[in-house]
DNA sequence: CTTACTGCAAATCTTTTGCAACGTC
DNA sequence: GACGTTGCAAAAGATTTGCAGTAAG
């Protein structure tokens, strides 16, 4: 069940393309004229990544940006532009079979993993 | 060239398996007893990345943890445990095939790229 | 009524910046 | 003397926590 700032935070991912800081979620909710505290959208997102909903990004940046999981529970992949920030999502991921394996291998019990390719997009080559 | 204090974080970090924060480097070298300003490490550690000797770990801890890059230029890949933070290396990576593929498909210039994997070890697990 | 959720303000922690002092050339 | 590096203190940012009020069952 979820809350309804977990549904508001849920909504705004789900109409963003890329992956937002919880500063970012909550000036687009002020936006929306919804009032949740920043200290909400931090709770929230913390339930949703706990529950498996949503997956942190990292932008080497020193603030946390989520995203939506993938429905299959699969992680997301992406190529991710060092200048511009922006967020590239990949079709599929190459490595999936390889999470048995490691498990297998090590005794981890894996959850999930990420695969980020980071460089310069066509744009910011320019 | 290399400034005494980057000299001394490699040194930290070198002696170290697991990746660490600012504030552990910054710890270790004071009980080193080798005075070094936490913001000179932040510094170094900044320059060390920039230039490629250093790579960012994601420890989903609201802070950042450095390691050394593997001396290929490759990015390393990590086993890392979601309890207890250890953090095992794998010893070789799935996908740098892909990077080159991916860089056409897209037109992106890729640097490198992070694959973790997470869950729970065997320790933790008991 | 009870429990969980929320907003606000305060507290805490991480990272960055300004600046004067120091070392090297 | 000029320039880059450093430590310290202050500033800025990000995240967490305490608490009293509200909502939901």
């Amino acid at each position: 069940m979820a809350t309804r700032s977990q549904k508001l935070v849920l909504e705004v991912l789900q109409s963003q393309a890329r992956p937002l800081s919880a500063q970012e979620i909550f000036l687009e909710l002020r936006g929306r004229s919804h009032t949740v505290g920043l200290a909400t959208v931090y709770r929230a997102l913390d339930a949703l990544r706990t529950e498996g909903t949503l997956q942190p990004v990292n932008l080497h940046d020193s603030q946390a940006y989520y995203q939506l999981a993938a429905s299959d529970g699969h992680s997301h992949h992406h190529l991710i532009c060092t200048e511009c920030r922006k967020v590239l999502p990949l079709p599929h991921c190459p490595v999936s079979n390889l999470e048995h394996q490691l498990s297998e291998q090590y005794g981890f019990a894996i959850d999930y993993h990420v695969l980020d390719f980071y460089g310069v997009c066509q744009e910011c080559r320019r």
